[in-house]
DNA sequence: TTGTACGCGTTATCAC
DNA sequence: GTGATAACGCGTACAA
């Protein structure tokens, strides 16, 4: 199909190569009237620059890594959806790496998208921090080559660029906001240790402060981000004999767990539990009662990040990090 | 970085370009000593190649263009993550490109997926058929230049292959099993008129008839892919004085609606309605009951499809269409 | 088995 | 303003 370069339009124009690649470029030094001529035959032949000869010349495909845990997460499913938007808006394109959780494996494929020369490697998601720094010292060093973007993860380091949200302040609201409505025995319930996941529980253990509350360590529980099992623990915790009038979850899906925990025991909701998701996916819509979510913006979260990287690319000065306020989506699954 | 080439390289280890050419591309005539000494200085050099001068050369980056309507739909999302990761196991880069449902967007995105020079296409979700053949044409033309996968959407044409899932075989059966279990007025409830919705369609009027029941226009309902609208319709349905006992859905998400319907109207599950959804989503386990749901067969499906695309890369002869079976996942939805 | 030299289709740097 | 021409880094005939 593509059968035309450069020199057949510099043929048909009565110009030379340089000059069609002016054109192309948007070179002012050229006369208006070669530029139509160019302009028409590039029209006529239907021709199309080669992107490979290009990106060998300028050293760029104008091609961004998104990286991520795994893309059919909701959460992270929406992030992607959104950053491939904006980016492409910008022109670029978006390589697509989902991989899994294991350490080696992230680093595998991050070193594979790095020799792909890609202009930027965006991290969706919080699980690419480790806790040991010694862990992200690959991070640190691929950043003196692109620079590196982090959504909802925060990293320092020279050319490393976070966009987080405020969920500290968020589940500190809600949190808050369950107390004052009443409830003594917030479950905290949540599903990682990643940076968001750190900051939520800190927002949690502030507004027991707050509210005076004294901290107890048996209402805090890790649970797989799965539905069931947020349900089936939530049963053997009260067989147990745990006390708990309301919960505070760092993930819709544990949050509808604990709307089918209610049902399994028949506890009213919310008067008898009090429920708090988060994320505000499609999943706190689909339980009766609809349950109360925060919003965590991830499209603000994405636009925000490439606008960001649009600022580096263009050598703007831009902030390393960025938060963005939360919203907290009241419904049926609090009284508040 | 990456400040070595070919030409460090070859100085380093005292060879010529063209070896270090030869032991990077697997080439048998070169003898294991120079092999090893190659390999060698390259891992002291950290020498990696570069890609565009390689897609220059060789006219493929080995990537291939994923284009979806709407990449945070849960469906397609799914579909995403396992074509990307079939596609990496394979050694292939995927672009992400999310077009949206408007027909010259698609287009646009299209072409411009084609002139990045990708070595396919792969078309996620039915959205990418049209119904008049005329605007389907712009594929047809494609495919002279590069292979179309479509993965749930089916298009006759050369060099375009079809993976699709036994929709209508899927509804089929259920329909018939809800038929089975006393249901006389099963209500259709669909989202979309694509190929696959088209099917879907078909497979409850052939359970219509093998059941002798006599087909209701007013039993096959559109309403938007949403919970919330799929409620509200249901409820201005039975408003109107619609009777129904039944409800086969096109997604999980209309089914949730419906149990919220019937929750609504303290309608009792499965007796007093029974509901089948489909793609046997994270949603289908949300609700109370869960829900009874067709697992379409994402992951084969995609892995099918990538299977094929290396079949047809590779030269080897393959089916232009490949068909896979649903599984009907029961749940307390239904009571068969 | 190894090396030389050219081609891939652009971009960019010179002269004019 | 415009036109030669040298990079860009790699693959590969062809020659040795």
């Amino acid at each position: 199909m593509d059968f035309f370069f450069f020199f057949d339009v510099s043929q048909h124009a009565g110009v030379s190569i340089a000059t069609v690649s002016r054109v192309l470029n948007g070179n002012p030094n050229v006369s208006e009237k070669t530029r139509e001529k160019v302009l028409k035959v590039m029209d006529e032949l239907g021709y199309t620059p080669n992107v490979f000869a290009r990106g060998l010349g300028l050293d760029t495909m104008h091609t961004v890594g998104i990286m991520c845990s795994d893309s059919s997460d909701p959460y992270l499913a929406g992030a992607i959806y959104y950053l491939e938007r904006s980016l492409r808006s910008h022109g670029y394109d978006s390589i697509l790496c989902c991989t899994g959780y294991d350490l080696e494996v992230k680093q595998k494929y991050f070193e594979l998208l790095r020799s792909k020369r890609v202009d930027a490697i965006i991290l969706a998601g919080s699980k690419f921090v480790e806790m040991r720094s010694r862990d992200n010292a690959y991070l640190l060093d691929a950043a003196a080559d692109l620079p590196i973007m982090l959504v909802n993860g925060w990293l320092e380091g020279e050319n490393i660029y976070s966009t987080v949200c405020d969920d500290r302040a968020a589940v500190s609201q809600a949190v808050s906001l369950l107390i004052g409505s009443g409830h003594k025995n917030v479950l905290y319930f949540y599903s990682s240790h990643s940076y968001s996941g750190l900051n939520k529980l800190e927002g949690y253990k502030d507004a027991l402060a707050a509210a005076g509350i004294p901290l107890r360590q048996e209402l805090i529980r890790q649970c797989v981000k799965d539905v069931t099992a947020s349900r089936d623990m939530l049963l053997s915790l009260a067989e147990e004999g745990l006390v708990f009038d309301a919960v505070m979850t760092s993930d819709d899906s544990l949050a509808v767990g604990a709307v089918k925990y209610a049902h399994a025991r028949n506890i009213s909701i919310p008067d008898g539990l009090s429920i708090v998701g988060y994320n505000n996916s499609l999943l706190a819509l689909c339980t009766d009662p609809e349950i109360t979510s925060v919003d965590s913006k991830v499209e603000a979260l994405c636009t925000t990040t490439v606008n960001t990287l649009m600022g580096v690319f263009s050598g703007v000065n831009v902030p390393s990090r960025t938060t963005i306020a939360s919203d907290l989506i009241k419904r049926n699954t609090t009284n508040f």
